[in-house]
DNA sequence: CTGGTAATGTCAACAAGGCTGACATAAAAT
DNA sequence: ATTTTATGTCAGCCTTGTTGACATTACCAG
């Protein structure tokens, strides 16, 4: 183990003690819990998992986007993305257009029932992360999205990078 | 840089509009995948999952902890916990003494071999922990650290609290 | 035009790790 | 003596991830 808190090159680095990253650690487990707890209470009554939620979310976010895209969003394999699409274009939520130009691409968008859905899903969630924030105040908030950026994989930075730069 | 343009009752919350709280839970999201990913490739080999990891954390955090200690932090059922844990047991890497006061309790402590394991896959999380710290800088990590306990359901921030006190 | 590649969908099988419900045992508490 | 608590275990189910194989359609390059 590194123990860090000796000055390094006269700066104070105590925030990068072992005993600070575990407390980072711990901390990004638990809240991730709170982070998914209020939507998946309403999916438990609807029979949909996470896995739902991601896709509609991601849907909402990018209307049009291709299955590909989707994929490489998701992080997930197109058989595993497969079945939660297709029971969601089943029960109506999502919507699977032929792409004009290259027909073999489906460019996929929410029904009204499923905007309806996200929009459930997503009010639960933005208002934990609303209260957390506005306990913590904007410099926090500043903090808290440069290190989650910080811990992203490269690819995943650029992925997050372009759809927030999309949304503005 | 906080935006400062808009102004609600005197104060600028622009940091908690619509689109900044949608960007705060995609960045939950793909961090969170980037948390994980280092100690996942360690345990894919070892044909172990993320819910041993977990164990083998708190019991490292907390050795002696019991079953039901361990059971309220990780927040599962019984069933789902004992079978990462006889397994555990069984491999060698977690020993369960029988508690001297209350002979019903079981008291978990990590082997050698356990310890070792949670070495390899702490040094891991952290590594890519202190990375983002040090690229993010203190007040940034202060400011995570904020957010992410103001997300936690407030038992969690209890139990994150009790932990982080008991660390030092 | 034809062969190769790309985007998508689908079938089957498997595993991890959640869950519920039921039941068993030992020990503590009342 | 009875009830409650802590733990373990069996069985079965669900979601969501995986791999591998194969089919269809459409685009693209030679």
């Amino acid at each position: 183990m590194v123990d860090t808190r000796t000055s390094v090159s006269g700066e104070s680095l105590l925030f990068l003690t072992d005993e600070q990253l575990r407390q980072g650690i711990e901390a990004m487990f638990f809240a991730y819990r709170g982070f998914t707890a209020d939507p998946d209470r309403i999916l438990a009554d609807l029979s949909y998992g996470r896995a739902h939620h991601r896709a509609i979310h991601f849907i909402n976010r990018a209307p049009g986007t291709t299955v590909n895209n989707l994929l490489n969003i998701l992080g997930v394999t197109k058989q595993s993305l497969n079945r939660v699409l297709r029971t969601l274009v089943e029960d109506g939520l999502v919507e699977s257009r032929v792409g004009k130009i290259d027909k073999r691409e489906r460019h996929l968008f929410l029904t009204e029932a499923g905007a309806d859905l996200e929009r459930r899903l997503s009010d639960a969630q933005r208002a934990r992360m609303r209260s957390a924030f506005r306990d913590a105040g904007p410099e926090a908030v500043a903090g808290f999205r440069t290190v989650l950026e910080a811990m992203m994989d490269a690819e995943m930075q650029r992925t997050y990078t372009r759809l927030k730069e999309s949304g503005v």
